[in-house]
DNA sequence: TTAAATTTTTAGACATGTCTAAATTTATAT
DNA sequence: ATATAAATTTAGACATGTCTAAAAATTTAA
């Protein structure tokens, strides 16, 4: 049997190595889940004795097939609720997150199944993030962080990369929404931040936020 | 805070006292709960620190208003959760127990109230159960268990009592649901089985079974 | 009304997951 | 190359919720 917390932890190291694939450190997954480096040693190891995570002492851990089939059902069933909240009882996309961190952890695959074909098998959740399939594959999204983005070009925003209320409220603020168009009108040396084109009226935003916005290039 | 094996005990003496209102016995709530009586007692100590029962050693314990308001909103989120299932995922009712169970525990104000009214304000769960209100109400039934009804009268089947996949798996098998006509043609005295007729064909079914089926007659 | 049966509580143990402080290992910089 | 800094693990503690076995209180029945 898993546990909540070892769900979280699992869930925390696919997370953080989605794209190296690469040995997590300790103290990156304590920062992460917000807890002490020496609680994730001792769940390491436990993760390690059920064959959960390759751990290697002072080096950092990875998943193993297992965990990380574990981890991916976990954030499938995190992007499927949020789905869910949003589309379907109109919650706002900055206000899912906390329910959908309580929710992902809920035990039934017929649930998780049957929500899926009711919300028509969606792809992306609704901060534009990838919903990791049953076999743990992970929709492409053909999408650059918008600090990547070459001067002058335009794109459509497809989705956001952190789940917070704070983040996503300023986007809603500042107009943006998944679907909404920008351009990259000029970047500051000095500090990395941005001078864009949203729909019709120019903005500035800082370095910190256009990196959290995917942006897929028309 | 409370916990999620608070919320269970709460729940438990809630059920165990409905119409009664009296205390309710430590063997007693073992049971419902399926622990030991050890466990009970750690447990009712605890409860008692933070006010949600009234508990007097070897006397058993009652819910405070505090106590009873949040048994009453886990009891409200299991059958909203209940419904939810059954309306719109197509669960069958007799599979949704166990997932309701764990959902009952969600802990968002707001996931409740659009659940409501996603759900159109629903009185009663799939089993006929009555549905919290918000304010703790509980909404009327007007019923009797069939064993209950006098020879020779007919009603519908408004709810069960009990919901567990065995009997209700039963009840789809001897094709009763909500909603369903019967009338008692006889009761046997000697071990108060019943020959009743369910829409237009005879059954026998054990009192056990008719003591769970909630009638309202017509 | 007193002995036996039942119920309930207490005592002590264990597993889980967390923490702080100290010890150890690894990385960095002169 | 070695001292210092940073990262990581270990040791020991604590809270929660559970258990079994033994003790205490209550109920039942002769």
């Amino acid at each position: 049997m898993i546990t909540l917390s070892e769900e979280n932890y699992l869930k925390a190291i696919f997370l953080l190595s989605l794209n190296t694939n690469e040995k997590v450190s300790t103290n990156i997954i304590a920062a992460e889940i917000g807890t002490s480096a020496a609680s994730v040693s001792d769940m390491l190891k436990k993760l390690q004795e059920k064959k959960l995570v390759e751990y290697e002492k002072y080096k950092g851990a990875y998943l193993t097939k297992k965990g990380r089939a574990l981890a991916s059902s976990v954030v499938r069933k995190h992007r499927l609720w949020e789905t869910f909240l949003v589309n379907k009882l109109n919650f706002d996309w900055g206000e899912v997150h906390d329910v959908a961190e309580q929710l992902e952890h809920i035990k039934s695959e017929k649930l998780v199944d049957r929500l899926d074909s009711f919300l028509k098998y969606p792809s992306f959740d609704p901060h534009g993030e990838p919903i990791p399939t049953k076999n743990g594959e992970i929709p492409d999204t053909n999408t650059v962080p918008l600090n990547k983005l070459k001067t002058g070009t335009a794109g459509k925003v497809m989705g956001v990369t952190i789940d917070e209320k704070y983040f996503l409220d300023y986007l809603t603020k500042l107009n943006i929404s998944i679907g909404t168009e920008i351009k990259l009108l000029e970047k500051i040396s000095f500090d990395q931040s941005l001078n864009i084109k949203i729909e019709t009226t120019n903005q500035h935003i800082s370095h910190e936020v256009a990196k959290h916005l995917l942006i897929k290039m028309i």
